[in-house]
DNA sequence: AATATTTATCGTAATATTGCAATACATTAT
DNA sequence: ATAATGTATTGCAATATTACGATAAATATT
């Protein structure tokens, strides 16, 4: 859990996320355009992103096409929310 | 909200989210006995927490009672679910 | 006042993260 | 086969994080 959250825990891997839920198209290079971050970084969010499961990608030709695992984004979801809905406001503090 | 994530991408720091929302005390030395954590290292991920505005803490009297914010909190609940509902899968991966 | 208790802060070592240039690798085009 | 294209990997330098001992600071106890 802590490392789901750690994986969305920087403004380029939150920004590559919301690339892949805003369009369809999940190519490496469209990201890279649309952020202000060199190729390699770029792709190293990305292995990040595929590490702890929230993405995954393949080859398709000499690209790469990136999108959302459903299943871990789902399971990614639960869980945060899982966290959240613990808390029951009180007045003890 | 990268910023929210990374402060939630940590066991410790979960551990004491947890902690908070569990029991309705919240004195500093009961999370410091909850946890494997030195006194110092507890101290800095409750300051770390703090500072995104996660919890609050007041001094009262020699010891420190820290809580959910329950403001920010909850708004954070929204910023993460609302990443979360933008994602709407298809195939097209 | 002296001591004990509780928490915060400082200083620091070890480790991790971030970003990128250089380069490798694989596929497509010529 | 050679060149061009798109991405991954490597090798760093700079910075950030993590953990803790030592110590300070503040209140409570005796």
């Amino acid at each position: 859990m802590a490392q789901l959250a750690k994986a969305l825990g920087h403004p380029a891997r939150i920004a590559i996320i919301e690339v892949l839920t805003k369009s369809q198209s999940c190519i490496c290079g469209d990201i890279v355009d649309n952020l202000p971050l060199s190729q390699p970084t770029i792709s190293q969010h990305l292995r990040e992103l595929k590490e702890v499961g929230l993405i995954k990608g393949e080859i398709e030709g000499r690209k790469s096409c990136y999108c959302i695992n459903e299943k871990v984004w789902s399971e990614a979801q639960e869980t945060l929310s899982g966290l959240f809905s613990k808390y029951v406001p009180d007045n003890s503090c």
